[in-house]
DNA sequence: CCCCCCCC
């Protein structure tokens, strides 16, 4: 697939490189409303190596994107481009003839895994304003690309924006100042992986604050690991030398090779988790804290600052935001409670300094390795993980009592993926109150741990990040494939919901209940729960042989000649298929009631195939009668439709059971509480 | 020096 499209055409085109129809995806579009005058699109386009968002589409074609061809993960041929550079050294390649190769549909997803393509020359570096004089980053490999001038106001890898919606900057991904797009798209942010019908493409649907990430969007890391000619010490030295000065020069080092052992380095890293304040008291004393993290391309690191220094650097620091950090002091990180990939963590000191660096390059966003939901199943529970998916669902928020009676806020949102399943993510805190699920938005979530409660769910952890509608290539593949043919799919749960959502539907009922209260003996058929013991299966009877065609399931004639005769289809099979339809006598504490389970309630229940049972009851009969003992006296969950039936003038009510599931002991308790008080009243 | 990561 990959070589559909021409790797390097990205760089080539920018470059003015002669370039014979190169062959890229889109992975996203919008419309820029320039005020009067057509819409113009502005497009995110891949070679399947890199990608590049200052795409514009010539507006004779239009009608590509009118007519539905031009949507997202599509395959294009540029037939005809035109570079245009910015007054402010950027370029935007403008699309003037194209034709579309293939589909969405076709393609179906982002080809490859490309990276940004990075048009900022680091070869003529110029500092802005700043109140430190370090040397730019040496030019990178990783980031080739003409020479431009005024790089320093080049955004930050990609929409980072702040940990709060309401500091993040509108339009990262678009800081084109000067051109005719510039105010259009601050007023309307990041229509990028909002929801967008491919019926009804419309950029207005995206409220700012929906699409507004609620921390920061990360970029997809930079594939550059740390080496060291990428990191050749630099010196710093503050100009304006103030108290947080370090007074002497200092080298600029990578995170990755901090250690406690090193008394004079400075890190220039990206801050992203900043915790809020906290205090405590316990028996060693009391006080108040705040922790953050910190990125480069090397590597990460935790930093708490305690009392004095929580007063000092609280508000300097700043989710998203670059500093220049030193002197603080390294110690062995505690795993416990540290997941970062980092032996040591940092406790900032009197003498510590933190200086803003307003020059981001080199320095990423945050890295995430997003696990697909599926692969989920195969990871070990506890396991810390990165996720992203579509938020099909949410629950309202709620305020649970922990075990040691500490009131939160929860709330869980079922996360949808390409691989077709959803989990469920349990948010907490302020992130469940502020969590707004509306237009389905996608949901990132950077370091949710991986529970074994429901099979397999997530749980955000105090150190996630959750970002809503991140502005990565992550995001806009999901948002196209949700809204092409993602939401239609019947997707399947790693968690199973049969607690909180669903057990509110479960209308429970005592066996009593049932008789008291004349479930179905109305016109309508009710359902009901319960929970009860299987006093009795009978084997007799509980299989036939059955019509082998995939959806008939009429018992068929034994011709007695090696065929088999199916009524219903009108035709002779030389096999059956086994089909169950098992009676059984279910007791609670005050009643019983003879149900019948079906093909797969029997199953659940008896804890075998049709098939394995039918070969059983056909060879080893001993077995056979075992496989009902052992069912005898078990006790599950039973949810089952109440219905009237009628024959010869003699009604009565059938119960069959709709599903079977095992009973644990909360659910036990509950029941059993619930069926005590009932009694009382 | 904290270290709460929860609930069904």
């Amino acid at each position: 697939m990959g070589e559909l499209l021409t790797q390097g055409a990205i760089e080539a085109l920018l470059k003015g490189s002669p370039m014979s129809n190169p062959v890229l995806q889109l992975l996203n579009l919008r419309q820029v409303s320039n005020g009067s005058g057509p819409p113009r699109f502005r497009l995110i386009m891949s070679d399947g190596q890199h990608y590049f968002t200052s795409f514009l589409l010539a507006t004779q074609l239009n009608n590509l994107h009118e007519e539905n061809l031009l949507v997202p993960n599509c395959v294009c041929m540029l037939k005809k481009t035109t570079v245009n550079t910015l007054s402010d050294g950027r370029r935007v390649v403008v699309v003037m003839d194209m034709e579309i190769l293939q589909s969405a549909e076709e393609t179906g997803g982002k080809i490859g895994n490309p990276t940004l393509y990075n048009t900022v020359d680091m070869s003529s570096p110029q500092q802005s304003a700043s109140s430190t004089s370090v040397p730019a980053s040496p030019p990178s490999a990783a980031v080739p690309g003409p020479s431009y001038k005024n790089s320093s106001t080049l955004s930050p890898p990609r929409g980072f924006t702040g940990k709060s919606p309401m500091k993040a900057s509108p339009m990262k991904f678009s800081p084109m100042k000067a051109s005719p797009m510039a105010s259009p798209m601050k007023a309307s942010p990041m229509a990028s992986p909002m929801k967008a019908s491919p019926m009804k493409f419309s950029p207005m649907k995206a409220s700012p604050m929906k699409a507004s990430p609620t921390k920061f969007s990360p970029m997809k890391a930079s594939p550059t690991k740390f080496s060291p000619m990428k990191f050749s010490p630099k010196t710093f030295s503050p100009m304006k030398a103030t108290s947080t000065s370090p007074g002497s020069s200092t080298k600029v080092i990578p995170i990755a090779i901090l250690n406690p052992y090193q008394s004079k380095w400075t890190v220039r890293a990206r801050v992203t988790n900043k915790s809020s304040i906290r205090t405590w008291s316990n028996s060693k004393g009391e006080g108040k804290l705040f922790s953050f993290e910190i990125v480069d391309e090397s590597g990460e690191i935790k930093i708490t600052a305690f009392n004095n220094e929580v007063d000092k650097f609280f508000s300097l620091v700043e989710q998203g935001k670059v500093y220049y950090i030193t002197k603080a002091t390294l110690k062995v990180a505690n795993k416990q409670y540290n997941t970062l990939k980092n032996n040591y963590e940092m406790t900032l000191h009197a003498q510590s300094s933190i200086v803003p660096c307003d020059d981001n390059q080199g320095i990423p966003a945050v890295h995430c390795d997003f696990v697909p939901i599926a692969e989920l199943e195969n990871r070990d529970k506890d396991t810390i993980i990165d996720v992203i998916g579509v938020c099909k669902s949410a629950e309202d928020v709620s305020r649970i009592t922990t075990k040691t009676s500490r009131e939160v806020s929860k709330r869980a949102l079922n996360l949808i993926d390409t691989t077709g399943k959803v989990v469920t993510v349990t948010l907490w805190g302020e992130e469940a109150e502020k969590f707004d699920g509306s237009g389905e938005p996608v949901v990132a979530i950077k370091g949710a741990r991986l529970s074994d409660f429901g099979g397999i769910s997530l749980s955000a952890l105090f150190s996630s990040t959750v970002m809503v509608n991140p502005d990565i290539p992550e995001a806009f593949s999901l948002r196209a494939w949700y809204d092409q043919r993602g939401y239609a799919l019947d997707s399947q749960s790693l968690t199973e919901t049969r607690s909180v959502g669903s057990r509110a539907k479960m209308n429970w009922k005592t066996l009593s209940d049932v008789k008291n209260e004349q479930l179905g003996q109305a016109e309508k058929t009710d359902y009901f729960s319960c929970m009860a013991t299987v006093l009795y299966t009978r084997k007799e009877n509980c299989l036939y042989q059955a019509c082998p065609s995939a959806d008939c399931n009429k018992k068929v004639i034994d011709q007695q000649n090696g065929l088999y005769r199916c009524e219903k289809c009108n035709q002779e099979f030389p096999n059956f298929k086994y089909r169950l339809i098992l009676s059984a006598n279910l007791a609670d504490f005050g009643d019983n009631q003879w149900v019948t389970c079906f093909q797969e309630t029997a199953e659940v229940l008896l804890g075998h195939s049709a098939e394995t049972l039918g070969q059983l009851r056909d060879t080893d009969e001993a077995a056979f009668d075992e496989v009902f003992q052992k069912t005898n006296y078990t006790t599950h969950i039973f949810r089952n439709k109440v219905k009237l039936e009628t024959y010869n003038d003699e009604s009565r009510v059938k119960v069959t059971v709709m599903e079977v599931q095992p009973v644990d002991h909360r659910e036990y308790s509950r029941r059993l509480l619930s069926n005590i008080r009932k009694l009382a009243r």
